[in-house]
RNA sequence: GCCGAUAUGGCUCAAUUGGCAGAGCAGCUGAUUUGUAAUCAGCAGGUUAACGGUUCGAGUCCGUUUAUCGGCUCCA
């Protein structure tokens, strides 16, 4: 057989081999090092066997798949020493996931810090003895029979969910045996570096009605430095993190007695959030046809009746007074929809008038669990760039286009383009009570987002069960720096609302035509937007975004005039400045300046005043050197004007 | 909502088996008037998250509540 391998080359045996013998026989280094066997683009186990033409790629723990079958093993060593230490436990699921992996068990108590150094011990221990994994399969009836022996519940609901024909595989390792496909190392002593990162509670099969496990989250890698760098890692992420580092920079606080979720914005949050809302307010005003809404942060229930909110999502309303009791009950806005809706309904619409779009800076309010509120990001009152687009039938897909441009203009100028993922957010066709209208509507508009997504070119992922109840979505998906997601921008398309409100447009033959409505967003929550910029700068913004763009730093009290002088040249000129007029010396005015991480300062003394110049010196070069204070308004109005990202060159010294 | 951890001055952290709440930075005042990452001195700042309990005595032990963090679940 011939066996073709990923540089092209060929190899050729006369019997079958398992993939491990071909790696071998590649090299010795090769052999030690795979993971597992990619065969004809298969991922396969180094003990499966190869027997005819194929081609073939060894996969290390360089390749995704080969990390992954690597951290499953560790997972298993991992799931082995606690059986050794707690005898009782029971095994759930211990997949490898993105940076490491975890195993959850079911046991009586947490894990404490403690157990899990002991964990750490004994996975050392397994490691040494140098154990042999070996594959075998069971028929289904034997295999559930196996489990049950081995008092493992949670194997055997697994099991049972296998489909009828399914192969059963397990894989043991000295005394500890698990239900797993594989594939796996060929012996617990290739792991040479592994750390335990936390535990937590998860509930089996992520169902909050089922058993409450205990997770185990670590990681493992081929390399003790590369562990030693993902710690690090770990830690200069912390350092980004919107939530400290917001805090830090004076953006945002929280106080208890206000309450969770509901963060203050302090003065220089403000004047971001600000900076934002201008520029949105008048980009999709003046650029992009929208007209301007500001209505009540709250209704009576009889309007949330209608829009379908108190029975969708009651639950997750402030809601003012109680039904029993009062004539009249309020709640808190979750959202702008029903409110825009009457904006529409205010005056009779044409064909001619549609697309309708409006725009509102819109404040809304929603009840989260109290375990749900995380710093900027998932909040109980927030502020989104929110709108609503009502349009004829025939012009959905140029409307929806155009949402996508404008996000995509935000994201693009915003500089977070590439750090987005799409996703078509469909509904669940498993769970109709959820959602509004039958599967034709839901075909019918999930087609309409996707061709959208399809002739733009963009890379996206369909999320069944993630629609709105009235429609599917373009959610537009941002990680923090902890991996996590959330989306950030969000495009909907809606077919069945305005009927519930009798919204309607007389078309060119004088009859009543019901719209189409588009939900979107184009720059999100602004608080949410924030947090990611935060993060995605680690509070070095884009100079147009800074609170404080130009700090004055006069030598001496001596030069307090002419520092004013600059300060008000600049101030004239829409830059938000101020000066430092304290008699410290220039180094440490720079230093703080440098710390609060302000773009730009200016260093003005006796030459400087001499000849109405400054002394530049910035966060993206270093010392620019001296300029007429006109020519550096010039450019500093250019950039905050064109809204221009610059690179950052110079090297942060290393704090504190 | 669930599990776990945490809560001491604006920030970072001390405070021995329960025994006088302390330091650095920040702040304020004074001196210094400075040329590209920290000038010196002094002062002030705390009902130890809140409430309750045990005790001769609680930052420390116990209970309740609130908030924060790490997850799970949820996220119109």
């Amino acid at each position: 057989m011939k066996i073709t391998l990923k540089d092209g080359s060929v190899k050729e045996y006369a019997e079958k081999m398992s993939v491990l013998q071909i790696a071998t026989d590649i090299s010795e280094g090769l052999g030690r090092a795979a993971c597992a066997g990619k065969v004809n683009g298969v991922v396969v186990d180094l003990r499966d066997e190869v027997s005819e033409d194929c081609e073939l790629e060894i996969l290390t723990f360089r390749d995704d798949e080969g990390k992954k079958a690597y951290r499953h093993t560790a997972s298993h060593i991992m799931a082995q020493a606690v059986k050794r230490l707690y005898p009782d436990t029971k095994l759930a699921i211990g997949p490898a996931i993105e940076d490491g992996f975890y195993y959850d068990f079911d046991r009586a108590t947490p894990f404490s810090q403690e157990e899990l150094g002991d964990i750490e011990k004994e996975m050392k221990k397994i490691i040494k003895e140098n154990i042999k994994l070996e594959r075998f399969t069971l028929p289904r009836e034997e295999a559930i029979k196996y489990m049950e022996e081995r008092q493992e519940p949670y194997k055997v609901e697994l099991i049972q969910d296998l489909p009828e024909d399914a192969v059963i595989s397990f894989y043991s390792q000295g005394d500890f045996v698990d239900l797993c496909a594989g594939p796996h190392l060929m012996s617990t002593k290739y792991i040479k570096a592994y750390k335990l990162i936390s535990s937590s509670m998860a509930y089996w099969r992520g169902d909050s009605n089922k058993a409450q496990l205990q997770r185990i989250y670590a990681t493992a890698y081929d390399k003790k430095e590369d562990l030693a760098a993902h710690m690090e890692h770990l830690e200069d992420i912390k350092r980004r993190d919107h939530n400290k580092l917001g805090r830090e920079m004076e953006l945002f606080a929280t106080v208890d007695v206000v309450g969770q979720g509901l963060p203050l914005m302090l003065p220089k949050g403000t004047k971001m959030i600000m900076k934002l809302q201008r520029w949105i307010e008048d980009l999709e005003d003046k650029e992009w046809g929208y007209v301007r809404t500001k209505t009540p942060l709250m209704a009576k229930s009889d309007l949330y009746k209608i829009s379908g909110h108190w029975d969708h999502y009651k639950d997750g309303m402030f809601v003012l007074g109680d039904e029993e009791v009062d004539k009249e009950v309020f709640a808190l806005r979750p959202m702008t929809c029903p409110f825009q809706y009457f904006v529409y309904k205010n005056s009779q619409k044409s064909y001619r008038d549609l697309p309708y779009r409006m725009g509102e800076t819109s404040t809304l309010f929603r009840n989260e669990d109290s375990g749900e509120m995380h710093g900027l990001t998932r909040v109980r009152q927030f502020t989104i760039s929110e709108g609503h687009n009502v349009i004829r039938p025939d012009q959905a897909e140029e409307e929806l286009q155009n949402c996508l441009n404008l996000a995509i203009h935000v994201l693009t100028t915003l500089g977070l383009q590439d750090d987005v993922t799409y996703r078509l957010s469909k509904w669940d066709p498993t769970n109709k009570t959820k959602y509004l209208g039958d599967e034709a509507y839901w075909e019918s508009t999930q087609d309409a987002l996707r061709q959208i997504l399809i002739e733009k070119g963009i890379n996206f992922t369909e999320a069944e069960g993630e629609a709105a109840f009235y429609g599917p979505k373009i959610d537009i998906q941002a990680k923090n720096v902890y991996g996590k997601e959330d989306t950030m921008i969000t495009i909907q398309l809606d077919c069945a609302i305005a009927e519930k409100f009798d919204m309607y447009y007389i078309d060119q033959n004088g009859a009543k035509v019901r719209p189409y409505i588009i939900h979107r967003t184009s720059l999100g929550c602004y608080e949410r937007t924030l947090a990611w910029l935060i993060e995605k700068y680690a509070g070095k913004f884009p100079t147009w975004l800074c609170p404080e763009q130009v700090r004055v730093l006069p030598i001496s009290e001596k030069y307090a005039d002419y520092a004013e002088k600059v300060r008000k040249e600049l101030a004239a000129n829409g830059v938000d400045v101020t000066v430092d007029n304290r008699s410290e010396k220039i180094g440490y005015k720079i230093r703080e300046t440098r710390l609060a991480k302000v773009p730009y300062m200016l260093v003005v003394g006796q030459k400087e005043e001499e000849e109405g110049l400054v002394s530049v010196r910035s966060r993206f070069a270093g010392d620019e050197g001296q300029k007429a204070l006109a020519d550096f308004v010039d450019a500093i109005c250019k950039e905050i004007r064109t809204k221009e990202i610059r690179e950052e060159v110079v090297q942060e010294e290393a704090q504190k």
